[in-house]
DNA sequence: TTCTAACCTGAATCCGCTC
DNA sequence: TGAGCGGATTCAGGTTAGA
């Protein structure tokens, strides 16, 4: 390999200068939440005159878009270089930047795959009362390439929202209470700190365990808090060095979850293959057996070999069902069934899960 | 003046022709719905093997993205000659192209006011479980400049929010059923209708009564339909003649309404969901936390996905809690609990109920 | 007539491994 | 690398058919 990955560590220096000192393909997954270049115009103040207290930090300016597009390209070409085939990038941004954002990512090649509204649960109100109320915030997901195989685990995001799809609207509180860091005086140390809930779904939806995720903007490191309790790498570049330090005893203190803990569903997809000459092999399912499906309108004779005859229609459980069906595909193990004694059908899905079981 | 203006007609021709012979600065408001270039490859089907009928029309087909980008130029140039200096334009898309038109509007020198989010109430789900279920659409609302002093009716929409400031995204169905306009053998007319509940909110946020709203992509004239009810002029755009005649139709239908009733039109309400895994992401049950039945027979550990485990039974704190009583189902959240450090014992619905007393 | 279940559909960049 | 094929994959709401 040559170049050895700095692993769980804080770089503190320019993005693109010290992603250009890491080896090619190397991470699994990128999130980067980049100035915003908000470009606010002197003070808001709220109805009771008080301050708000805005982001108006060096970082957050550009001299104008062309500066901030050609800042926005370069980073993303060098994430770009680093980031795996299979993996993907997340960016988060406001209506301020994030068209700037989405069509550098499509101008560099990268393929998104999602658009996803973080809705807050607590937003500031629009105290001027001039525009509807900035309740959101954008995040773009992204693969590597059109043709990429990347990674997306369905069955934790489906799990965590209680066994339904998960939607590209979410709904998470802002960061804030003992989440939020503050110095002595009781100021926030980072002006846009995500929540940690945020950084939770989008580590879930695209990692796995011992995988490595990098924050070229790493801030006060959420990321890397988040990727620490949840067992994976993570490589944070930060160029303020009071934030990286902020960061580096945040992420101390976060202790890892137990591997059990930090395991999360697993799709079919993951699961070994078992084909279906295994339940004729081990007498599960003997040769010779009937099958038929849920509405006993078909039934097909299962043979020696795992293959299954219908009439003059013969090959495996899934040619078979789909052409009694004349349909274009079939799952066979979720079309056929096995008639027990009792009379009861049992799907062949059932069947395969039993040997599932006694291997795990 | 010179120039007569064509009020609640329907122009059929090409958009960028058409505005090119209206005057300068004369409409109060523009709402554009452009194609999104979704550039779809093969077909979809569900699960059960019917197709989806995605949109394959020769006017969402462009050759690549520059050729996107200049036909946006072109017509979001012409539409900014036509606006009035105090007047908003809003244009809808989703990921595909929508960061595209914010780039251009930005280049072009308008001035973006929001991005505000169409959460879809009934999307249609993500087939393949490859991403997530794309369940939004997003609207640009930009002034003419900077400078602008565009008008925004905050009062109307505060009223329409049961008296709180709306917000930046809006909760909204699908147009289905009567609404939705279908030919004799009841086929959609047009791809991609948008619902009249979307358009009522966009013209009261930015309309008075008797002012004008430009569509250059009128479809089957929701636009127009809702314009006419809301007693404010509208000039539709329509390149193909059938979308023409329909929105014709259509609109000559629409018995317009008093300001008063329109505005007891509110948006239908939502009702929250807290799924488990929303108390796992927040931390208020983390992942490795033991949950117990009432008498502390069954326990089960907490993963970060938010199902949970009991043996080599994994899944949602429904369906483990049915598995280990043997019960057809089971209400997770009145069986399972957390102990507390003092030893008591406190039901997960307490949790969630906490969770919905915060966003009310 | 009324209730229930089955069926239909919506702006969709929707598979991945093996040979 | 292209073909072949195993087999994984859906939610809400409206309409229609049937009991």
């Amino acid at each position: 390999m040559g170049l050895e990955l700095p692993l769980d560590q804080i770089l503190v220096g320019d993005c693109i200068a010290e992603m250009q000192r890491l080896p090619p393909a190397s991470v699994h997954a990128i999130f980067a939440d980049p100035p915003y270049n908000l470009q606010l115009k002197g003070d808001l103040r709220r109805p009771n005159d008080t301050l708000v207290d805005g982001v108006d930090d060096a970082w957050d300016r550009f001299a104008d878009l062309a500066t901030y597009d050609a800042f926005t390209r370069a980073w993303l070409a060098e994430a770009r270089r680093v980031l795996r085939k299979d993996g993907t990038i997340w960016v988060i941004g406001s209506y301020h930047n994030v068209f700037r954002l989405g069509a550098a990512l499509q101008d560099l090649d990268y393929w998104v795959l999602n658009d996803v509204i973080w809705r807050k649960a607590n937003p500031m109100p629009n105290f001027r009362g001039r525009r509807f109320t900035n309740a959101h915030e954008t995040l773009i997901w992204a693969a590597r390439g059109e043709e990429s195989r990347y990674r997306f685990n369905y069955a934790a995001m489906k799990a965590l929202n209680e066994d339904q799809q998960m939607r590209s609207d979410w709904f998470i509180p802002l960061c804030t209470g003992p989440e939020r860091l503050r110095d002595a005086a009781g100021a926030k140390v980072h002006p846009t700190q995500k929540p940690e809930a945020l950084l939770h779904r989008v580590i879930l939806a695209c990692t796995n365990p011992g995988e490595i995720i990098l924050d070229p903007f790493l801030g006060t490191g959420t990321t890397g808090a988040v990727a620490r309790r949840l067992g994976r790498h993570f490589i944070g570049i930060e160029r303020d060095q009071g934030y990286a330090d902020a960061a580096a005893e945040r992420i101390q203190a976060i202790v890892p979850l137990s591997e059990t803990a930090a395991l999360t569903m697993a799709g079919k997809r993951e699961q070994p293959r078992i084909p279906f000459g295994t339940l004729v092999e081990r007498g599960l399912v003997p040769p010779g057996s009937l099958l038929m499906d849920r509405a006993r309108r078909w039934s097909a004779t299962v043979t020696a070999d795992g293959s299954i005859r219908c009439g003059r229609a013969q090959g495996s459980i899934h040619q078979v069902g789909a052409a009694v069906q004349e349909a274009p595909s079939c799952n066979g193990w979720a079309f056929w069934h096995v008639e027990l004694p009792g009379g009861r059908l049992r799907l062949l899905d059932e069947f395969r899960a039993e040997i599932l079981g006694l291997q795990a």
